[in-house]
RNA sequence: GCGGGCGUGGCGGAAUUGGCAGACGCGCUAGACUUAGGAUCUAGUGUCAUUGACGUGGGGGUUCAAGUCCCUUCGCCCGCACCA
């Protein structure tokens, strides 16, 4: 039979439109069959369209959606836009254009992209967090966080970006830039709407421990949460009614306490700034701090600087010894009381700190040599110089002194977290409007529910106000207003929220796009979630991950979920890089486009490329000769309609097959995508070798590679007669006993070398191969005039006779 | 410093988890077909040596057997960090 030639760009547009015309991708809510959600981060639609890195994730996942449909089951897998953002903004600020005019043409052109490569999406559920019926509900979650409590406003010293004129989370900063435009970020103090996730940080921690993420994510993530249990300990300031509070993992080593250091933010110095007699030093050294990111403030290799404040003394509470207190920057009023006990000879960082200004050390644990260096460790050591303590090991030692302050009312354990509360305000335009009202009266007023969305008003200016406020506060209809409670005149809150806040719930919405009455219909959610597999870059592991899994526990607790976590199982990408090794960027020059390579080699060769280059999970470069690779692939499937010759399965090529399914069928689900087109690349190779194949064979080959290949398998299996789509068929099932080889090769060595090889019948028992193992020609020679120590038999593996 | 990971041909990577190292692909070499080849097909391709030896960053060890386990050492990548 003669067929024409694989014209790839014709094939794939004929099929994409085909499953959009019949809609064989769209998630049915019938909720008759078992259902199976799937799950890539949503794309940020950026003015530069789509790179090679976005297609990694979404062919991943497409396979496995592709497979599950085959497997009969109700599979949801939805794209949506990320769409409020700060390089958008910037566009409209440079350009003069509205926000969500170049939006939507991002959108367009990220959606166009798409399609081309067949993802088998259900575009019929896409979201958009910038559609006012999308951020209703956004804006709905924020108001029930601030009736349950969880979101205040606070005066706190926040990450300030002096470019971008925003504030930033903790999370969001990235080696002391901004993560956005990487300029240097500085501390400012500034009134600030603020999540409570940290009310979620044991939630968050434990609930870890019943979902299937990938290890790297659990660890990363409960680095990140950071519980330490220690204790609360009180300082009295000599002469004065003040308590001074510090956190401490190591109570027991108290009475080596010789100084005390707190952060430069730390309320005690206007409390006592008329006491401290160089207050003028300190207050200069607080201006000089200010300036500093939390990064730079702590690094390990800096050098300690620091002010004692001069005319106050704080008191050991448990041998009434006076201290002197120091101010030092690398103590960061953010975390834990935001002072310290420092405790030079079993503290790294008090001890050279102590060196540098020349305080005292004592040794309270023995076991080390303080005269070299702190030691630190918290198991093994013996408590001297201690008093009560005297003779107790640490632990022992930590429990004893605790009971002793809690009994003297000084102290208590605590258990601490590294998390941080979520920064939520922004003053920018291209964000969810926070729906608040400040009222004189009232205080803050939530939006009553019937009112929401509240829309962004059209502005003709999208730059900050000055001052870094947000560019709503310069729209003086929208911003007064009145109190929804007391009716008097009202202002509004003009900061907007984070782009995480859209992007935290997206995942619920798709279950239910259109609902205008409700965040999703409750019988929906409970069919759909949790998400069965979700598929993301290790970036988000801490921020976006994070996030939405705080909105989703606070969703469950409020009854509006009913699973405890959003995601069953998280698995993570590795970044595809430029051909030249390097991360791919503009400014590096290598940058390549999609388009390109379906332009040339088409989606499906692409598609396998993105796949078959190498371990899913690892960092790997790109290579234009690879997908090259791939596409001769794929021609010679195409060819081999020209050699059809009979129905079944050979007998010849039964086990073959089989083995196939089974390597194919496991290496999907296992994300190694690249052995499992290896395999298929090898049984075609077979196939080239043996001339011909059945009608059977081809099929079942096809239909393994569907999920890689989706348009040009569906014309094949079209040319061959198939009813309907193959993606809609049935997924090949493998016969364990036809996975065996009647006969196997077996390799035979003479002390651990290989000396020859066996071919003997799968059922051979140690005697036979024994047997046939010595006979060979070459194993002879090297047994020779030695006499056998013995012969070690693995059944179907290997023979080894030893010597001597 | 802590946590996680990586190191295998000219290149990307395989290796049933202790059992024939280098599957599969790229690239390269030779041949066939062709007016032509950046198409296709066939054969070859770890290194050195004409029987064999050596080979998974280096060194040591356990074992009949090590890319895989243990010790040690070097290099690289990622995350977190004066976190008290």
């Amino acid at each position: 039979m003669s067929v024409p030639e694989y014209n790839y760009s014709e094939i794939e547009k004929k099929w994409q439109k085909i499953w959009a015309d019949e809609k064989a991708f769209c998630a049915s809510d019938s909720f008759d069959k078992p259902k199976y959600y799937c799950l890539i981060e949503f794309p940020y639609p950026s003015g530069a369209g789509l790179h090679v890195g976005h297609p990694r994730s979404n062919t991943a996942l497409d396979i496995i959606s592709r497979k599950r449909r085959m497997e009969r089951y109700n599979v949801l897998y939805p794209i949506g836009w990320d769409a409020f953002g700060l390089p958008t903004e910037n566009y409209a600020i440079d350009n003069n254009i509205h926000p969500s005019i170049v939006t939507e043409k991002n959108i367009n052109h990220f959606r166009e992209q798409l399609q081309r490569i067949g993802f088998s999406f259900d575009y019929s559920r896409e979201v958009n967090t910038t559609d006012p019926k999308y951020y209703k509900w956004t804006q709905w979650i924020f108001l029930k966080l601030f009736e349950n409590g969880l979101a205040y406003k606070d005066k706190i010293n926040i990450n300030y970006c002096p470019s971008c004129k925003v504030g930033l989370a903790n999370e969001e900063v990235v080696d002391g830039e901004c993560e956005r435009c990487h300029n240097k970020v500085v501390r400012r103090t500034k009134e600030q709407w603020m999540l409570k996730i940290t009310d979620y940080a044991q939630k968050l921690l434990d609930g870890l421990d019943d979902i299937d993420f990938i290890e790297r994510v659990k660890i990363q993530q409960r680095n990140w949460i950071g519980r330490s249990e220690g204790a609360e300990v009180d300082f009295a300031i000599a002469n004065k009614d003040y308590k001074l509070r510090v956190f401490t993992t190591r109570p027991d080593t108290l009475f080596g306490a010789t100084y005390m250091v707190i952060s430069p933010e730390h309320p005690i110095l206007d409390e006592f700034s008329s006491d401290i007699k160089n207050i003028d030093e300190v207050i200069k050294y607080r201006e000089i701090t200010a300036l500093k990111s939390d990064m730079e403030r702590t690094e390990l290799n800096k050098d300690k600087s620091g002010v004692e404040l001069k005319g106050i003394k704080a008191i050991n509470p448990v041998n009434d010894h006076e201290i002197p207190i120091f101010v030092s920057d690398y103590v960061l009023m953010s975390y834990g009381t935001g002072a310290i006990m420092a405790v030079p000879g079993h503290d790294t960082r008090d001890y050279e700190f102590a060196k540098k200004f020349n305080l005292p050390i004592i040794e309270v644990v023995s076991g080390g040599n303080i005269e070299e260096e702190a030691y630190t460790d918290s198991e093994n050591g013996v408590l001297i110089n201690s008093g009560l303590l005297n003779g107790l090991k640490v632990p022992d030692a930590k429990k004893k002194i605790i009971q002793f302050l809690t009994d003297k009312n000084a102290g208590e354990k605590t258990i601490n977290y590294k998390l941080r509360d979520w920064v939520f305000s922004r003053q920018r335009y291209w964000g969810e409007p926070i729906p608040l009202v400040k009222c004189d009266t009232c205080g803050w007023v939530p939006l009553p529910y019937n009112q929401l969305p509240l829309t962004l008003p059209e502005v003709d200016e999208f730059k900050p106000g000055e001052g870094g406020e947000s560019p709503l506060a310069n729209v003086t209809d929208w911003v007064n207003t009145t109190c929804p409670k007391c009716g008097k005149p009202a202002t509004r809150e003009t900061d907007t929220m984070p782009q995480w806040a859209g992007s935290s719930w997206y995942f619920l919405r798709y279950i239910d796009p259109h609902n205008d009455d409700e965040l999703a219909a409750k019988e929906n959610l409970n069919y759909w979630l949790p998400v069965d597999w979700y598929n993301g870059g290790m970036e988000h592991t801490t921020l976006h991950l994070l996030y939405s899994r705080f909105w989703h526990k606070f969703l469950y607790d409020i009854g509006v979920v009913t699973s405890p976590e959003p995601y069953q199982k998280r698995t993570s990408h590795g970044m595809i890089l430029g051909e030249n090794g390097e991360k791919m960027s503009k400014s590096r020059g290598n940058v390549v486009n999609p388009d390109d390579m379906v332009d040339e080699y088409g989606a499906d060769a692409f598609r396998m490329y993105e796949m078959f280059m190498g371990a899913f999970d690892q960092p790997i470069p790109w290579s234009t000769h690879g997908v090259k690779g791939c596409k001769r692939f794929l021609d010679r499937v195409w060819r081999l309609q020209e050699s059809i010759e009979g129905e079944e399965i050979r007998p010849d090529m039964e086990s073959l097959t089989h083995k196939m399914i089974k390597k194919v069928s496991q290496d999907y689900e296992a994300m190694k995508y690249n052995t499992a087109i290896a395999t298929m690349m090898s049984y075609v190779n077979d196939v080239y070798a043996k001339e011909t194949i059945s009608k059977r064979e081809y099929l079942t080959l096809i239909t393994l590679l569907n999920p890689v290949a989706p348009h040009i398998t569906e014309e094949i299996y079209h040319n061959l007669g198939g009813e309907g789509l193959l993606s809609l068929s049935e997924w090949p099932k493998w016969d364990e006993s036809k996975c065996e080889d009647a006969v196997k090769e077996i390799a035979v060595q003479v002390n651990g070398k290989l000396r020859g090889t066996i071919v003997i019948p799968a059922d051979a028992d140690e005697k036979a191969i024994e047997g046939l193992a010595l006979d060979q020609e070459n194993v002879k020679n090297y047994i020779e005039g030695k006499t056998i120590v013995k012969i070690i038999v693995i059944k179907g593996r290997i023979v080894n006779i030893v010597v001597k």
